[in-house]
DNA sequence: AGACTAACCTGAAAGC
DNA sequence: TGCTTTCAGGTTAGTC
């Protein structure tokens, strides 16, 4: 998705919905800022659906633990802490997650019209309304920031041990699925297609927009029914998933969720999405126009002719 | 069990 | 110009 600023000295600013690729590149990211360094400080806005774990626990029991690992599954980042729990983090919509320092902390800053001082300038991020989460480290002063201004994003602690109903049901990692895989979900499945894509207990990690994309690029109808699938519709069906996810993360381009250029220059995925929100446009195959339908909730876009069947 | 829908939330964009 | 409505989407909870 694009938005468009024209208060911003740029013609534009890729803001991403993160799904499985913007949380792997994030985790990239974070990954060897956040080892080893010991949580100093903990500050949140107050309760609210946002938080499952309550905020005032997780001030308390985050205080003096240090990240020993970051892991994702499907959407969800899981941050081990030393002590044996787990934070379990997910961007929903809107969630964004940076680290003082980033280039993106800056143009964040600018885009929201204020001005640090000087001594902040380089390292400093002054969190918001919408900044819910800061998980500030004991060196060098740097800290984590989770932004997330319609709150679809989680936060729960995890005790040492215990389990996440979310992470239990959830199905195989988009990435590391066979066809064989969707195939087997797909019996006794009559839901479309597209809907059985988005489950996230089937495959793990699949948004709206790389749904679209990918059945385009597989040529299958989004309203399909699941049961009627073939199993090499469901090769070529995940194939394709990989394909987009992971040239998207190979790119890196829209990269973490608030990724900002500041040349202005559209994030790569802009560049490579065929179908989706492209509705009236020409396909880019065989000229038809792009269709919209709603499914399931989510607008999906198609190609009636590239993905008759 | 599977299918379907409302609700959660905010801000941009469209409609009037 | 300014107010109102619509829309976007991941996930859960509730109903049928």
């Amino acid at each position: 998705m694009q938005l468009s600023r024209p208060g911003f000295g740029c013609e534009s600013v890729g803001i991403h919905v993160p799904e499985l690729p913007e949380v792997e590149v994030t985790r990239r990211e974070l990954l060897p800022k956040l080892l080893g360094r010991r949580i100093a400080e903990v500050s949140t806005t107050r309760k609210s659906y946002f938080f499952i774990t309550p905020p005032a626990r997780l001030r308390r029991e985050l205080l003096g633990r240090t990240p020993t690992q970051l892991t994702r599954f499907g959407k969800y980042l899981l941050l081990e802490l030393d002590d044996g729990a787990r934070l379990l983090l997910h961007l929903g919509m809107t969630g964004q997650l940076f680290f003082s320092g980033d280039p993106s902390v800056r143009l964040l800053q600018a885009l929201r019209g204020v001005t640090l001082a000087p001594e902040r300038q380089e390292t400093g991020f002054t969190p918001d309304a919408h900044t819910h989460l800061v998980l500030s480290f004991a060196d060098a002063g740097q800290s984590l920031y989770f932004r997330d201004v319609r709150k679809f994003g989680k936060v729960e602690l995890l005790a040492p041990q215990q389990s996440s109903p979310r992470l239990d049901k959830l199905g195989i990692d988009a990435l590391l699925a066979k066809g064989s895989d969707l195939y087997a979900a797909s019996r006794g499945r009559s839901v479309a297609t597209k809907t059985l894509l988005l489950d996230q207990s089937v495959l793990a990690g699949v948004g709206n927009i790389y749904a679209d994309e990918a059945l385009f690029i597989a040529g299958v109808s989004p309203v399909r029914r699941a049961n009627r699938l073939k199993p090499e519709a469901c090769d070529a069906i995940v194939a394709a998933t990989q394909r987009v996810m992971l040239r998207s993360i190979e790119t890196g381009g829209s990269s973490i969720s608030d990724y900002v250029r500041p040349d202005g220059e559209r994030g790569s995925y802009q560049d490579e999405r065929q179908v989706y929100s492209r509705t009236g446009q020409a396909c880019v195959r065989c000229g038809s126009v792009i269709k919209r339908r709603v499914l399931g909730q989510r607008s999906t876009h198609y190609c009636p002719k590239c993905q008759a069947r």
